[in-house]
DNA sequence: GCAAGGTC
């Protein structure tokens, strides 16, 4: 009988290949998939028997609704909570779901390699299910291998006391999956819906709300409220100084800072009265500055932004790049505690060849680098550390700006502590006490190599105790209390993690959301000033429910799901109570919504208010207003509907033409730019399709502005299969494009740099310039079936003979029309002769369909199938 | 068009 197969699963390639290299020795073979399959022979359960290692890439699932609660208008926010949730494939063109049941099939046993978290628990269950291994009867072929880190020792002692993977943790996260995704997108949804369709410059797709993003938020808010509501105070202190040794020295009051006049003013005289400082003290103590622990994600963000200035989007980018090109460890970790097997001199000796550090390096290798801080080691990765030298011209400047901090850090937790002397020397003076102090570096350790960190030497003159020295000014110092600052990105990240909100990769995820949502914008030095519309939501869910916007809501929800993965509560009856809890609030909210909008309507202009005058209505003949602020949209006061608009591109009435199906004006949409282009639309068919079927075309195609926004993306006249109509498809449509399955369309009004668009993607054919007009006619090319234009040069620039201008033509095959066309956004040349030229080639023209007078996909109109 | 969490 054969060996029983062995399917091992990590949670990334990265670590699939780690585990293979370490189990197999190197010895193995890797072929492609959706993800590397590495395969080798050796040793498991006491045979001899072949491996296969392979990964997931993350989650495998995700969860949504189903389809009938995807439609806005359709679905009360309210039924979101009683609704059934269905998990759905993450990444569906990774078929990660089709690459595991494939690999799966034969193997006897499959061992769970993923991070050793609550979230590499649930994965552990969906590749369970991916594999199709059937949990109940085939547990004991089901092991999950437990390691504190990926070196050759834990994977070996993982791999030798192998567990089953932890059904509860796994479930707490399910249950996070649920109450997340049913709070979020009811809120969202509800206030998206009352307030966007109220007002008019609001500025933002959507008004979102999530247990993250929201109380991230509300730090900004809350920073931008200390700061409005502050009353400065003014102060007074007593700055006596004095001029010895060579020095004049400003020494500090025992006081501080006085907020009475009066009384500072009475203390100045006494001082002053009396003009004679004693010495009474003088001290000396050693101080230390600790060298930093290991680096984790949140420390790292928090320089990025603070010293680097890079946002954490940015710095989370360059710190990924820098990984999968092996110049860094994975950064994304909470640890700081470096494994035991830790190889720091090897890691010293790579850093030591670069010219940048490599003084300091060498003198750490031979006089011993010392061991670093012991930090703390959640389990997770170890902290982010150099894995290879670079070299300054090896990489981009942000990436070499970020690799150099990861490397003076690394070199900073192996380095000596910082040692000084503070000096410290008290006077009296008419009762009152002063002091001065000095700082005296003796060995500056760390701070070398992380020199904005280096403390400031300061030198004071010496001292005798009992001393008597002369006052020379005493000044009544006058100041004023000032307010914090606008909230720093970095002060952020500090709170998110002590409150718990996000994790060390979701943290910039959830910063970048509240940016893009128009909630906050980032001033000069990464500052988070939070805009009106953020501000008015914050203030809004303090006067109805506080609780919406604090960082206890997602402490809550995290505190319950521990109850699930400690399995000291039901996951079914936890999410059961948390969801009625927050549906409570829900309804609270939704009822209180008033006391939110009364904010609203003190900073935003009613729709009803704003906007211009555009296009008539088709249902009520009345003029519509252009409402161009994001989302842009149309707004039909009579009838009260909004009508969305491509968010790309300038809207114009389109010739007070209509469309023959709903009497709407048409409106053209233009963008900008050599590459640019414009199309007809119907703003209602833009937004209801009115052809069965379309919808699945509007989404393969990457329509020039896919105001994804309504139901699905919206179906311009380029798309739209309409018969007769002469803005049509059908009518303006000239041959199949030669890149993808789409249809090159004429562009109206390019005159006169004429030009065709792919309606499906980005491909542009440029028409002979300079002509007067070009249109398209009903004829068809008899050798390829393309649409027959019409071309009407200009006189002075005709190239037709005897100085004519009237020419109709076939752009493959006409000689004339096809010399004087160019693909633009090409990558097959648009020339005879070639096999993809002409005829039943790449580009085929327009075949039956056009005027059978039934339905057609437009796609068949301009194909033979 | 919605959340937050993995990862690319």
């Amino acid at each position: 009988m054969a060996p029983p197969k062995v399917l091992m699963v990590a949670e990334k390639p990265s670590i699939a290949l780690s585990i293979a290299s370490v189990l197999s020795r190197g010895q193995m073979s890797t072929r492609k998939g959706s993800t590397d399959v590495h395969e080798f022979s050796g040793i498991f359960l006491g045979t001899h028997v072949p491996f296969k290692v392979t990964s997931v890439i993350g989650h495998v699932f995700s969860v949504d609704f189903p389809a009938k609660y995807q439609d806005w208008t359709a679905t009360d926010p309210l039924d979101l909570f009683e609704a059934q949730i269905r998990k759905t494939e993450s990444n569906p063109k990774a078929h990660i779901c089709r690459h595991l049941s494939q690999e799966a099939r034969g193997c006897r046993y499959l061992v769970l390699w993923l991070d050793c978290d609550r979230e590499g628990e649930n994965i552990c269950f969906e590749v369970i299910e991916s594999t199709g291994f059937n949990a109940n009867e085939a547990w004991n072929r089901i092991y999950r291998a437990r390691f504190s880190s990926v070196t050759e020792k834990d994977i070996l002692k993982a791999l030798d006391s192998l567990v089953e993977p932890n059904r509860d943790e796994a479930l707490a996260v399910d249950a996070r999956q649920e109450i997340d995704l049913k709070v979020g997108v009811a809120f969202t949804r509800f206030q998206t819906s009352y307030f966007q369709g109220k007002y008019g410059n609001l500025d933002s797709r959507v008004i979102s709300y999530g247990p993250c993003q929201t109380p991230t938020l509300g730090f900004c808010v809350q920073r931008y409220l200390q700061i409005t509501t502050f009353k400065p105070e003014k102060y007074w202190s007593l700055h006596p100084y004095i001029i010895h040794n060579g020095y004049d020295l400003q020494l500090e009051w025992e006081r501080g800072k006085l907020f009475d006049i009066n009384v500072a003013m009475m203390f100045q005289k006494l001082v002053t009265e009396d003009g004679l400082l004693e010495v009474t003290e003088i001290s000396e103590k050693q101080e230390s500055k600790s060298r930093p622990v290991g680096l984790n994600t949140v420390n790292l963000l928090k320089v990025a932004s603070s010293a680097l200035g890079f946002g954490p989007q940015m710095a989370m980018q360059v710190a990924e790049r820098l990984y999968t090109q092996g110049f860094i460890s994975y950064p994304r970790t909470e640890s700081t505690a470096y494994p035991p097997s830790f190889d720091f001199s090897g890691t010293l000796s790579a850093l030591a060849k670069n010219p940048t550090w490599s003084n300091y390096v060498q003198g750490l290798l031979s006089d011993g680098y010392h061991k670093p801080r012991s930090g703390t080691d959640i389990g997770d990765h170890p902290p982010i550390t150099p894995m290879r030298s670079a070299s300054e011209d090896m990489l981009d400047t942000d990436a070499w700006k970020l690799y150099q901090y990861v490397c003076q850090h690394f070199i900073g937790t192996v380095s000596p502590d910082c040692k000084y002397v503070r000096k410290k020397v008290e006077f009296s003076i008419g009762e009152e006490s002063v002091h001065c102090t000095g700082n005296h570096v003796t060995v500056k350790g760390f701070t070398s190599i992380m020199p904005w960190l280096a403390v400031n030497e300061k030198n004071i003159p010496s001292f005798t105790k009992g001393q008597k020295i002369e006052v020379s000014k005493v000044e009544l110092y006058e100041g004023s209390t000032t307010p914090p600052d606008y909230l720093s990105e970095s002060e952020l990240i500090s709170l998110m993690e002590k409150n718990g909100i996000g994790t060390d990769a979701s943290i910039s995820v959830h910063i970048n959301n509240i940016c893009e949502r128009n909630y906050v914008q980032v001033q000069a030095g990464r500052r988070l000033l939070p805009t009106t519309l953020g501000i008015t939501l914050i203030r809004g869910y303090q006067t109805i429910d506080p609780d919406l916007c604090l960082p206890d809501i997602r402490s809550f929800i995290e505190h319950q799901i521990t109850l699930i993965a400690k399995g000291q509560a039901d996951h079914f009856r936890v999410v059961q109570h948390v969801l009625e809890q927050f549906k409570q609030k829900f309804s609270y909210f939704v009822k209180k919504i008033e006391n939110m909008d009364a904010l609203f309507e003190a900073q935003f202009s009613l729709l009803t208010d704003s906007g211009r005058i555009l296009s008539k209505c088709g249902k009520c003949l009345r003029y519509m207003k252009y409402i161009s602020a994001q989302p842009s949209r149309l707004y039909c006061g009579t009838c009260e509907e909004v009508y969305y608009l491509p968010q790309k591109g300038a809207i114009k009435l389109y010739k007070e033409l209509t469309c023959p199906l709903d009497n709407f004006e048409l409106l053209i949409c233009s963008i900008p730019g050599a590459d640019g282009k414009s199309f007809p639309l119907c703003p209602y068919c833009y937004s209801n399709p009115p052809f069965e079927g379309i919808d699945a075309l509007i989404n393969t195609a990457k329509t020039s502005a896919p105001g994804k926004i309504g139901k699905g993306a919206g179906m311009p006249c380029s798309l739209c299969p309409h018969p007769t109509c002469s803005n049509s498809l059908v009518s303006q449509g000239v041959c199949a494009c030669p890149e993808c399955s789409g249809t090159l369309v004429l562009d109206p009004v390019s005159a006169p740099k004429w030009r065709l668009f792919c309606n499906m993607c980005n491909c542009l054919v440029l028409l002979p310039e300079g002509a007067h007009r070009i249109s398209t006619t009903q004829e068809q090319c008899p050798e390829c079936d393309s649409k027959i234009i019409e071309v009407d040069f200009n006189k002075k620039a005709t190239p037709l003979e005897d100085g004519a201008t009237l020419h109709r033509g076939c752009i493959l095959c006409d000689e004339l029309l096809h010399s004087l066309v160019e693909l633009k956004h090409g990558r097959f040349g648009f020339r005879r002769g070639n096999s993809r030229g002409r005829g039943r080639g790449a580009i085929r023209g327009r075949g039956r369909g056009r005027g059978r007078g039934k339905m057609i996909d437009p796609k068949m109109s301009f194909r033979d199938f």
